[in-house]
DNA sequence: ACAATAACTAAGCGGTTGCTTAGATTTAAC
DNA sequence: GTTAAATCTAAGCAACCGCTTAGTTATTGT
């Protein structure tokens, strides 16, 4: 009936969501989406209606990326030990070469503002409220503390997970492991 | 002989940096500091020669205002517990109202790139620097410890300092406290 | 072979970006 | 009062933004 595509849509998402994880959102110009995906602009609203789609499907990839590291802490039965060995793979798994990116959900909360984008900062807050509920059940593994203390715990975590998107970016990989142990030292 | 000056660029500047401490440096355009300053473009330029000018004389000014704090770090004898004062200080003192709007240099070094805005980018990491020498100093006060040890402590501060940055705009006030507490709970 | 349909290319839309220029206006020295 | 210099306003520059449209090309069923 019709010609096909010349291109494959999970392909060309990959490429856009490695330039989103080291761009930022709003840096990330549609110009350079066609560029780096090796389509047209037409070929993109065409495929994911707009840039924000782009966007959503890059971050729904980057989930599916991530599974190979939080599927270990979901599946963990160590406790504190297993978080910090998720610290860790992310460490690893936001590594390119030399260079450490960050985490392409927390670079975006950073940039973006909730009025301005606010169906991308759902998705964002989604992603993270979902591993501190991570955090809080394997915190649970441990000893049956109270769980007001479990939660304080949890977000102290996802603090220091935070601050770990942005450490990466200047710290040295031996310094950020240092400031992993330190985290993990007395939980 | 010629036309005095409408505006102080002092008064002007402070509405600049608090424009740009709400939005980021690359969201704040020229056009909304002009409504801001409530000086017209040509003013802006011919004051701070362009829009990085603009920003540099605010960090200027966001340094002389947190002054105001780490003056009392810098003063401060009472070693971890001078620096956990620094914390809960700084989260007053990125308070606007109700809401937190995280630190304008924290803000900024994930905002923007080293190879595309290195004068700026260099002014933070200095200040950021600052700041960990700061903790450094106090560490030492309590006992002495190896100095490679103190300095990973400082590490683990400053990446704790950095996620409350971006915590501060998701996590409530007292949860941002909680996270401060288990954060210096055995250091 | 031909018509129907989807995917392609490339030009261009209105709006915004950081920054500059032209020209009027205000000040101050003489 | 005249002149020179600094400051003002407002228009406009090229480049870019996200997105669309017009027109061509390829693939299919009949």
């Amino acid at each position: 009936m019709a010609r096909k595509k010349q291109y494959n849509e999970a392909e060309v998402i990959e490429k856009a969501m490695r330039l989103f994880w080291r761009n930022g959102y709003e840096s990330t110009s549609v110009r350079m989406l066609e560029k780096e995906m090796g389509i047209n602009q037409f070929s993109i609203y065409a495929s994911f209606k707009n840039k924000e789609g782009v966007f959503l499907e890059s971050i729904k990839l980057y989930n599916a990326k991530i599974k190979s590291i939080t599927n270990i802490l979901e599946n963990s039965t160590n406790g504190v030990e297993g978080i910090k060995d998720y610290f860790l793979d992310f460490l690893d798994f936001s590594r390119e070469g030399a260079i450490f990116k960050g985490c392409l959900v927390t670079n975006t909360v950073n940039e973006i503002k909730e009025d301005t984008n606010p169906v991308i900062m759902a998705a964002l807050k989604r992603f993270s409220l979902n591993i501190r509920k991570l955090f809080v059940r394997n915190l649970k593994q441990d000893d049956q503390r109270d769980v007001k203390e479990i939660e304080a715990q949890a977000d102290y975590l996802m603090n220091a997970l935070l601050g770990l998107s942005i450490s990466s970016k200047v710290f040295s990989e031996e310094e950020l492991k240092g400031i992993i142990n330190i985290t993990f030292l007395h939980l």
